[in-house]
Formats: C-alpha cells, structure tokens, sequence
DNA sequence: GCTAGCACCCAAAACGGTTTGTGAAAAACG
DNA sequence: CGTTTTTCACAAACCGTTTTGGGTGCTAGC
C-alpha cells in the first residue's frame, strides 16, 4: 500500500474483487448491482480513501462542477476599492456558498476575455457576470461559445438579448426618492456614477420620471465611482457653490462612497446632515452605517441576489428548464439619522 | 460545418491534413514540427476556433490550471459580515488578478471538509488557507491527501509544520504600540478577539513583550470577532466603566470593527477621541477611513499578501523549488485623527 | 551500395472515470 | 424439460488531450 499515489477507481474494483464499471455503477447507484457488491464495495472505497477525481468525471460531459463569477469592477481592486465594496464581497461569499450548497464551486475571475487569460478561466460550466458594461465582451464572448451564462443586470446596450436577472433598479430609486420627499426633501437631487451600467442608466431613468410627476426640476450630477470619497468636495461645490441656481434639500447619491464623502464634506461646509439636506445612499452598507450621522441607505441584499443567480446558473449548467423567477429579491430601505428630522 | 458543437483537436487535425499527435505539437511547441506546417495548424485552428479542453489536458498531468482560496471567516457572510471586510474583499480580489497574471484561475471555497462538499472543491492544484484555526481541519484533510497548500499566517497548534506564509503579527503590533507611545499614551490597553488565529495570539504575545519591556501593566480584554461594531458599549464599560481601576488612555483594537464601534461609543459617553483616549486599529482601513474622528489604522496590504500567496502557490502546484521569502509584506501604519493630539 | 543519422510525422497508449452493449447464470414460464 | 426473462457483472468504447515509441524517406558518411 503505497501512500503517496491517489487512489484510482482501478485499485478499489481490484480490492474489490470487481470491475470498474461495477464500481462506478456501486458507488452512483446507475446500474445494477447487488446490494450485497454495493456495500462491500462502498466499504473497500472508504477504507483505502478513494474520491473519484473530477476531471476524468468532466470528461466525459464537459461539466466540472465549476461556477464562475464575473465581478466586473474587480480590476479596480490594484489601486482602489470598488464602488459598494461591500456589496461585491457579500455577493462574492454568497455566492461561493449558494454554488457549494448545490454541488458547484465557484471561480472569481476577473476578465476571461483577456489575451493571456488561462484556459481555466473559461472552463467553467455556467457563468455569473455582475453589473456587465454596455456591448460588454465578456458577454459576446461566452455567447459565441455557447458557454451558458446568466448576467446580474443586463447589458445596456443588449437588454433582453441574454439571459438576466433583471434588477428592481427603477423602483429600488423611487422607494429611496418616496422615502426623502416623505422625510420633508420638496428639491431632490441625484448623484450618479459615471460607468455605463444598467444600474446608472435606469436610476436615471426612474428619477426623471419620478421628478416629471412631481413637476419638479431634476438636477442630476455624475462622478466616477473609482474616485469615491474624494468627490465630497467637488460635489459640495456642483451642489451647493456660488454658480449654483436653487440648493437641493434632499440628495440621492447610488453609490455608497459618494454619499460617505460627500456626508464628510458638507459636514465640513457646514451644512447640516440631516437638517439642511436629506440624504439617501443607493448602495454600500458599511461605511454608511458607521458614519456620523448614519446615512438612510438602500440594501440591496447581495446575499439573495447571488443565491438566485447561482440558482439560475445551476439551471443552465445542467440544462434543466428554467422555474426560477428572473428577478433579484426586492431590496429594503435602512432609514438612518441622514433622514431623520426631529 | 455546425456551429453547435466544440471544435477537438481532431477537427484541427482532419481540416489542416496532419494527424491529432502533430496538431498538438505544433500548437504547444512540443515536438519536432516543421515550420511550414505548425504555421498551417495554427491558421486552421484559429479559423475553426479550436481552444484546447483545460479538463482533458487536466485528466493527463491531474492539473487543471486551478488555485483556490479558503477564506475561513467566510461562512459568517449569511448573517454578518466578517471583521475586516475590505481586507478579504482586497485579497480575494487581488489574488484572483494575481492567479491570472500567472495562468491559473482562482476559486473562492469556504470549507472543503464539509460533508457534502462539492468533489471539485477539492480539485484545485494548490490552495491557499487564509488564517487557519488552530489545528484546522483543511490543512489536515489537504495534508493528508498531498495537495499542496500554503496558508496565511500559521495553525496555531501547528507553527511551521505545514508551508506557511508568516504574518509579521509582532512586528506589526509594536508599530502600532510605538505609535500610541509616541503620541503621548501612557497607559496602553489592548482589545482583541476570540477566534484561535495567529494574528490573536501572536499580537497579544507582543503586547505583552511590550508591556514587560516599558514596565506597564497589562490590560486585555477580548471579545468576539463576530459583535463587530456592536460590542461598543459593552467595550466601554470593560475600559472606563465605574469597577475598573486605571484607565487606560491609550487603546490598540485589533479589528478594526470594534475599533470603530468603540470610537462611535466613546463618543456618546463623552469620552474624547484622542484627547482623552488615543485609539489605533490594526485591520479594516475602509471603516475607519470615514469614521469622525478617522482611526489610526494598520493597513495589512491584503493584495501583497495576496499576491505573494499565489506566487507561492503556484510554485506549490508547478512542483519547482520556492525561492519566495516566506513573510508577508510589511505593513504600513495610517496616522489619522484618533492619534492626532492638538 | 549499405548503413547512420536526421527531420518529420503518426499510431497507439495513457490519463480516470462513465456509458453502452453483451454474456452468463439464475429465475420464471409454458 | 426447453424457452424466455430477469439479474448481475464485465469488457470495450468513449470523452479530448498529451506522451511514448515507432516509422518513413531523405541526406550524409564510408
């Protein structure tokens, strides 16, 4: 008995006194075999610590039992944080943890469309790609392959085009809007990102209409999400400068670093949170629960947005139709001191 | 020509002439090809978009081209979120880029041992096992089937018995100690956690070194990792409540979640931050980033770490001689506002 | 002219499983 | 008792690569 080599399922059919194929019939209960042989050679299989090894198994129809998550702001990660940080590392741990409770493990990969990329990076059976970039590649690519994907919101330039789960993004946006006219906001303004996602894009969207039907003026601003906090003072300055015409008293800012920064800023400025402004972040739990004052934020619940996806994903990986609704679970406002007057 | 299905290595074969065996050769530069043909079968593979099957070169040398990361706290995501969020958020990120600068992918896995876990959580060529527990089952289960594995920071109840990346836990607490010294503490406390990891108990061991070398007594309280921010209060009283004797007027908190729920406590019993209570955290930049007053934080460099652990790790799976020092990165102390007198 | 050496290519085996088809013995049937 | 069916196990083929060990035809050496 030699340690050092891995068992194969040669050496248990030969402890065994069987052959192969009756092994593997034994021990995935496909063929028939006696009980009596099952048992015997489910104990052999134990007892000289056979595990089947995945790859040969892969072989045979291609699926390794592997799931991929596509976070596409991950490359950010070199120099600074991605926007919502915590929102990705939620959904990240989820949804490593949804695939293992469905047989699956699950890669992070950064860009499987990149040159140099390894093989490995696209031998995945079903992919995950969050939060994809209008006309995104990672997208075309998987589709020429007919590698089977689902993307956490869809692509803006292809809606409907792939499989996706669809966001709540419009309504997530009037809830937090609703929410701020409620708390006493009559001028509200939205700080955006700048990345061309379907989350930028429908936020926008929804807040136009939201402000067409209160007759108000809307008053939009974007910054890069990789600048993050540092936009406190100049969105301070495009909000409430010299040049600036009427001031916003409510603020909704989608990115969670933003309204950290900006929430630093007007404190600064001495402009009173939540006093002279309301203020609601889209995204990003963490820094805004712990700021001072705490800033109303939407959570978007990573946790349920990675199960459903890796449920969806499972689906597509081993074929079966698919029963699941293709929506995220709807999010929840956390009301924190930003909103609250009195 | 059908589209539907993956082109082999035999297609790439039959369309440029040769048999599989040169087609192979020519493409990974193995044998002995003639120019003139291999330049033919790469023209014809690239036509009929062949990509080789990382499960069927896998089945040959048993190397998928694959790392994985165990992350051991990331089981907590479900219900809270882990103690230095951004850290593991940093590494998981960073070590995925780094896999991919060098030919691997990475997968996220939260325990292999689990009962039910996936066959391909265990297929990975290497591992990398960040802050394992004392006598930590993964490293026993990856020990025992001889998969190649290094892990961040050692097994307590097994220093130096497996490949290990060493933490510079002691040198980095006496950087922050100093630096609360420095600032004008006189009497330094510490706050850890209750997890049996290195970092715990190698940073208390330094402490107190520390103490025994400036002739201070020891102050140590611990409480556990998961309260995060909520152990605020409890912390307080622990320090400044009406039973302690001397207060300490110095306090090094290793996650950096307590740190920041015991800086937003002190603040609503009047306790001055950092006038009467210099504050350092030793892990969490993001949340201490923003907090007011901003906490004194050690930043671990996750992303060296990260990248060093794959650096080792592919050495691990490619079976060549480790040349990489075996030490983390040294870490960088961020002065902010909580050690910041006058 | 015969053998060596070389350049180039290929057939077959191997990797470790699963799947398909077949055969022998035991059981059921007439 | 002969025939059909059922039960159980196995041999062989297969999945898509790489690796091993030839084999062919040409050139060079004697």
């Amino acid at each position: 008995m030699q340690a050092s080599e891995r068992p194969t399922i040669k050496d248990v059919a030969k402890a065994a006194g069987v052959s192969p194929t009756t092994v593997s019939h034994a021990l995935n209960g496909k063929g028939v075999v006696r009980q009596e042989t099952a048992d015997r050679i489910a104990l052999v299989a134990g007892k000289i610590g056979y595990r089947p090894s995945p790859i040969a198994r892969g072989l045979q129809n291609s699926r390794l039992g592997l799931l991929a998550l596509v976070i596409r702001p991950l490359r950010s990660l070199d120099t600074f944080l991605p926007e919502g940080v915590d929102y990705f590392l939620r959904m990240a741990g989820a949804a490593s943890l949804a695939a293992m409770e469905r047989g699956y493990s699950m890669m992070l990969v950064d860009d499987p469309t990149r040159p140099g990329a390894p093989l490995s990076a696209t031998a995945a059976d079903a992919y995950i790609v969050s939060e994809p970039f209008a006309n995104d590649p990672v997208l075309t690519m998987l589709s020429e392959r007919h590698i089977p994907f689902v993307s956490v919101g869809s692509d803006p330039a292809r809606r409907g085009q792939f499989i996706e789960l669809a966001t709540r993004d419009w309504e997530e946006t009037e809830l937090a809007l609703d929410h701020l006219a409620e708390a006493g906001a009559e001028r509200v303004a939205l700080l955006t990102g700048t990345d061309q996602n379907a989350w930028n894009r429908e936020s926008e969207e929804a807040y136009l209409a939201w402000c067409e039907r209160r007759g108000q003026t809307p008053d939009i601003a974007a910054f890069p999400e990789a600048e993050g906090e540092r936009i406190g003072e100049a969105a301070i300055e495009r909000f409430f400068g010299a040049a600036t015409g009427t001031r916003p008293d409510g603020l909704f800012c989608l990115t969670g670093r933003h309204a950290a920064g900006l929430n630093a800023a007007a404190h600064r400025h001495g402009i009173r949170v939540p006093e002279d402004l309301l203020l609601a972040a889209g995204s990003g739990a963490l820094q805004n629960r712990i700021s001072q004052p705490s800033v109303t934020t939407l959570d978007l619940h990573p946790e349920g947005i990675a199960a459903r996806a890796v449920e969806v994903a499972v689906h597509l990986a081993e074929g079966t139709p698919l029963t699941v609704p293709l929506e995220v679970p709807r999010a929840t406002l956390d009301v924190r001191e930003s909103t609250m007057r009195g």
